[in-house]
DNA sequence: GGCCCATGTTCAT
DNA sequence: TGAACCTGGGCCT
């Protein structure tokens, strides 16, 4: 599950679940025994993201970092927490909301200081209004690695991940092993604006949908199909399979020890 | 029950 | 560049 759109999503749970109220914490797996004992009983002030970190707030006891990395799942809603099962890393409860984290790479507390200082090595994030593509571009611009790569790389661009890179590389017709200084400005500005909107829509729907109205099967005339990972997109682990716009097959490579798709005719050298 | 894979990151070599 | 870490789902036997 985890790029930008869901830490966003999980923060804003977070907030409308428990600001402003006493929770009970709990780490039922024993590896946050010692944190969780420090925030039992606190009031939880607010939760905030930026690109994949999550930021969980207590009065007088600074913050929770959590970081999903690739396993991490959170559970959360309102009503009675279920029966706690020991792979729960950190359960928050109140009287009617509950929040249960496993498999998270991070979970530690931590002050404001250290907080800052994983703002400070992580680039903009397209989902933090007060933040633009400008920085990023500065140092696309300057660089020889693929534009792939630097959509990874979250000291240039926070939040985004592989379905995003895969899907917003496609809708602007990139081949993803471009180097960064060769995309122009107009385009670098195309895609930083999409990511905005495609991300913003991710955290409304909690899931990952990047195709065009003019390119689902309905409009090109085509059978319903479904994505096995809950969105509807354009290339994403979609390798061997035609293209949704000109129907070659998409393509596939490891890049730096992710799996990269793209359709070599929609995107082009 | 076992094996492989995954929307991620860090550290060692 | 590769291994390590964390969990669960799908598919195989």
């Amino acid at each position: 599950m985890p790029e930008g759109h869901t830490i966003h999503r999980l923060a804003a749970d977070h907030r409308d679940l428990f600001a402003g109220r006493p929770v009970r914490a709990s780490s039922p797996q024993g590896k946050f025994a010692d944190g969780a004992a420090l925030i039992d009983g606190r009031v939880f002030e607010t939760a905030e993201a930026h690109g994949k970190h999550l930021f969980l707030g207590f009065a007088g006891t600074g913050w929770v970092h959590v970081h999903l990395g690739l396993f991490g799942k959170y559970t959360l809603g309102g009503g009675q927490a279920p029966p706690p099962t020991e792979t729960v890393r950190l359960r928050l409860a109140s009287p009617d909301a509950h929040a249960d984290l496993r498999g998270p790479t991070a979970c530690a507390l931590i002050t404001d200081a250290e907080k800052q200082a994983v703002h400070d090595r992580l680039g903009p994030d397209p989902l933090r209004p007060e933040h633009d593509g400008e920085a990023a571009y500065a140092r696309v611009s300057r660089s020889r690695s693929s534009v792939a790569a630097l959509l990874m790389d979250q000291k240039v661009v926070a939040g985004v991940g592989n379905v995003y890179r895969a899907e917003v590389l496609f809708r602007h017709g990139v081949d993803p092993y471009r180097a960064g200084r060769d995309l122009t400005r107009a385009e670098w500005d195309a895609i930083w604006a999409d990511l905005v909107e495609l991300m913003r829509e991710g955290v409304r729907n909690n899931r990952i949908d990047t195709v065009r109205p003019e390119h689902t099967p309905e409009a090109m005339g085509r059978p319903p199909r479904v994505d096995d990972h809950g969105g509807e997109v354009y290339v994403y682990r979609r390798a061997g399979m035609p293209c949704h716009v000109c129907g070659d097959a998409i393509r596939t490579a490891g890049l730096a020890a992710r799996n990269l798709f793209w359709c070599p005719e929609c995107q082009r050298a």
